[in-house]
DNA sequence: TATTAAACGAGACGGTACGTCGCGTCTTCTT
DNA sequence: AAGAAGACGCGACGTACCGTCTCGTTTAATA
């Protein structure tokens, strides 16, 4: 969700307002969540008229994924060991830490949010939900191509449930486990990399 | 999350004034979610004052998570078939509609919201996030019993990816997917359902 | 202004009750005035139920009042030493005290709010406003008795004047003025009995 | 009491807002007194945001003395016809309008209100009460100019006793008299000014 | 170099929600 | 029936943010 269109002619605008607006709208957002983003404290924090953040972005939303969709991408980008365990511990260790983070946080949070309504949910979608799954995606690819990975498995599920499984064991963390699962991602990815393994494995002998 | 305490003196609270207050918080939430969630229209929508609104809940959090749990809570009611594929499709198949609804995506939303502050997470965790996953438990500690399950098997991660992956689904689902998906519903479990029965099954002869 | 009527069967009225109320009322409006009167913290301040005050008395207004007269009444008592002088000075020092005073001031206030509306005038104006002017008036009729005073010369305005002056003076008075006029009651009554003196004595020969 | 400095820079105040919440004060004042007069009123009956309000004045009683000074002010200016009695009548006549008159007897109220407290009294005193105090102190100055006043009669209490006089007139005047006193005003003013002439006047042979 | 059109900061504007408090009425239990 | 307690619908309080709108000033590309 970039900026706004500008007119070709005038003053063109400063990137460096567009910078620290975005900054400024993730480190707001960041603090507690939609209850205090404010357009107002954004545009103060950023030392920036109002005029010059609504030019930019309408909305609280535009503003935010402008912001977050920075921090997702690089989620996309896995590691190719040729070692299908290998691959999968390393994509969920950085997912877990995205999620532990206040601002990957925020890219849960957005997606919620939006996914209520239709507007919202395609442009945001696209950029950071699936830049997520397809990353993992990739690493099923390539072991399929490697022959680690029996064909008739589909990969689709096991997306779903690898970035499912962290989403939810972070969800359902206690507050003092956070810095324990920061410090130990992988004894907390572990097991959940296990399940995956076991169902993309090949079946038992019948 | 009840209203808070009343006096043991003076006049008692009318209850029918709770439950149309409970009943307009969900009606509010589920129109456009936190945007136009807004005390005022809930005291408003219920014909109360604000007054005996705030007397009962202090924050939005708590008004809805009072009128959430009582959505949540049956999930952790399961079905004991004897067949854990049966039980886990079924109870798949009715998160699946919990989070396709409005009402029932708000328990996320919640949820999401909450867990960036140590001060809600608890409270609401303990009611809704664990009703889900203990009837799951549940689920896997019958099947265990009736030795349909490998010992060895850890039971938690298991959860967590059924859960997740559902999550996720609904999650990455465009928009004009959803209806497809509550009528079918089967469809769309059933892989993921897929997913776990290979995790929980013996592993393949050496 | 006396409570209102209560019925002649059942509980007597607690008679302790009605006097906290009139002591809380004066002690809350000597606070601050109109501005942090309020029935609520009457009751509070007397540690009873609201239904106990407003059983008395419905408005604020008949509540001061109530208050307000036993505090006036007083000052329709005025000395007779047998010079106008002396007696004017007297009854002139005690009214200045009088709106020095805080509560002696309220009745002030409430007269000068009941002016604008019909309603409430009447009953106030008999009770309080009158008993300050019916002493003034004893004095110089008792004056007139001992021909101290040319009969030709009209009571009422000699008493608005020396009242009215009294009002004027402590009105327009610098704030850190009245603790002096308090200590120094003479010097400033002096120069307001003279005008009404020289205004009450038999005019010049022609 | 003007309204609050504004900032040099951003965009400047409209002036007719201004006016007209001044007007708007006025006539809910006037309506029935403190009881109903609220900010929130005034801004409704204005057609304005409360922050419009709140930006210029902050307190219920900075916005009726800037409405009520433009109502006072012209008090100060009297007559000057070369004869003290016609002078004091003049004025006198005008000030028992004043007092009268709803919107004139709001100065009254401030003024008796903000007495109890050493904050409010000095702006509005400096402009209001003694508006009305200078006015009549003119007229004996130029009396004694002409020498038609003996020098050794202090002015202050001549001024404070008739200015108090017809206040106190007012004050203890029964509702249903007010018409009257507006419509033959010199027969109400004519034995206060007698008795400020007798006290001017040189005093008796001894 | 002078013109010009938009960017920019600041903040006013009519609204509305916030959470609190007082209003006057009511309902409950106790004295 | 009095009394203490407090719930009830209502609305004002003063603050903050909404999104739009003027202001005066700055800035780069065009004429």
């Amino acid at each position: 969700m970039p900026e706004k269109q500008q007119s070709p002619t005038g003053r063109p605008r400063d990137p460096d307002v567009s910078e620290r607006l975005i900054a400024a709208a993730l480190e707001e957002y960041a603090r507690t969540g939609w209850q205090s983003f404010t357009m107002q404290g954004v545009a103060r924090r950023a030392g920036v008229g109002k005029s010059a953040l609504y030019r930019r972005w309408t909305t609280k939303e535009e503003l935010l994924i402008a912001g977050v969709e920075s921090v997702a991408l690089p989620l996309s980008e896995t590691s190719d060991s040729g070692n299908l365990r290998e691959d999968l511990t390393d994509a969920a260790t950085r997912i877990l830490h995205h999620f532990l983070d206040p601002t990957g946080w925020a890219t849960l949070r957005i997606s919620v949010d939006s996914t209520a309504s239709p507007t919202m949910l395609d442009p945001f979608q696209e950029r950071v939900t699936q830049a997520i799954r397809s990353g993992i995606t990739a690493i099923f690819t390539h072991a399929a191509d490697r022959g680690e990975l029996t064909s008739d498995v589909p990969v689709r599920p096991l997306v779903e449930s690898l970035v499912g499984s962290i989403l939810v064991h972070v969800l359902s963390m206690p507050f003092d486990v956070r810095d324990d699962a920061r410090q130990n991602a992988a004894a907390h990815v572990e097991p959940l990399v296990d399940v995956i393994m076991r169902a993309a494995s090949p079946q038992p002998c019948p």
